[in-house]
DNA sequence: TCGGATCAGTACCGATCGGTACAGAAATCG
DNA sequence: CGATTTCTGTACCGATCGGTACTGATCCGA
């Protein structure tokens, strides 16, 4: 069906995907609207009309990013055991925060995490999208104590943390041009503390590599 | 000994400390000279005059930091052996980014993991800060194997990363809001975790927090 | 008491910020 | 083919950025 007026000369799919990289990159406030359009390859007039400004263009972003990027979590909740959740979130997040295709890191966290007084809704946001994937990560742990793969008496919020700070560790050294098979083995660290501490039912394979 | 001139209206170690926990809060980035010199209580010129300029200024607000808020990880390194270097180093980093007296999390995290390209340097400056403490802390783990505290096979870079990716994740956490006591439970299974990774001798009164 | 040294405060600098106005271009509809 | 709609690009906006010039204030030394 045409749609009248002068049809876009870009393609927003791929502008949102630039704009995500320069804002993974640098930061909410390090990322200027001239970068952005830059990296878009649109004038600002044109950054305005389609995405709204920058903090929408963020929103947007960040939405783009829980969908596409975090894909591997919801794989890893769907894994049969509390144990096998856990080795898949922290072993995909590895592989997530080292790809030679995207931005080192994660863009939850390089987003923003101190930001001026005027882009504080902006950290608090990004916050509460962490939280939101933590919580469902516990979600997950509770379903397996009602299963019986975790102890009646394990603490699914703390574990959860835990892993997410683990993961969020793992972005800043990421971020920092740590390698991927030195994150791996921290990984595996992160994984035996989760074992020992959750009295996880571990796979019969499952290794210490100590 | 009277110096000549005009003395100075403000004192800088006290200037120094404001600064320290503007950047601390807002990040190197989200803190504007208008902000700092605010807090400092000073004008912009005294601020050029007396620390050289803002990124002068974050330098030796980061050098401050490292020498007094960091005090405790040189308390942790004198521990007798490495489960309690890092049972302390992990239990006082909990308290340190939880102080109610200080922002919350770290400034070597929050004062900028993402910049623009133009701050590339300051995001560079703190993550070489942080590595120099993840070297001081392998270099003890190392001290530890040789001296028979942690077996010859441990790994003490892989350990001391683990380490100080736990680290970072609290202060992202604490940032965001969290709670000492769910930080503390976090703590306890890294704790769980390098104990059962790094083959280290654990103390008698030792205990699983799960 | 005056000169010299140093500091504080006000005004101002050029550059860039996030954002908008407006004219012209490119499309569809009747 | 003209009207309408939608988009692009250029120029521009007020505000704030990091930083400096300059004048007057406040000290010490001779």
């Amino acid at each position: 069906m045409p749609q009248r007026g002068r049809p876009r000369g870009f393609d927003a799919d791929e502008a949102l995907e630039r704009a995500l990289e320069v804002f993974w990159r640098q930061g909410y406030e390090g990322a200027s609207v001239t970068d952005l359009t830059a990296a878009m390859g649109i004038n600002k007039p044109s950054l305005y009309a389609a995405f709204g400004g920058k903090e929408e263009l963020f929103r947007k972003v960040v939405a783009r990013y829980a969908e596409q990027d975090m894909e591997y979590a919801r794989t890893a909740f769907a894994q049969p055991t509390a144990y096998e959740v856990v080795a898949t979130l922290l072993r995909e997040n590895v592989l997530a925060v080292t790809r030679p295709d995207r931005p080192a890191g994660c863009l939850s966290i390089q987003g923003g995490t101190a930001c001026s007084t005027e882009n504080a809704p902006v950290a608090g946001f990004l916050a509460a999208s962490r939280l939101a994937g933590e919580r469902a990560l516990a979600d997950r742990f509770v379903r397996a104590v009602a299963e019986g793969d975790l102890p009646a008496d394990a603490d699914p919020a703390a574990l959860a943390r835990f892993v997410m700070i683990v993961t969020e560790g793992h972005a800043i050294h990421a971020a920092a041009g740590v390698s991927r098979e030195d994150l791996r083995q921290a990984a595996e660290i992160a994984l035996a503390g989760f074992a020992a501490a959750s009295g996880a039912r571990l796979p019969e394979h499952a290794t210490n590599p100590a």
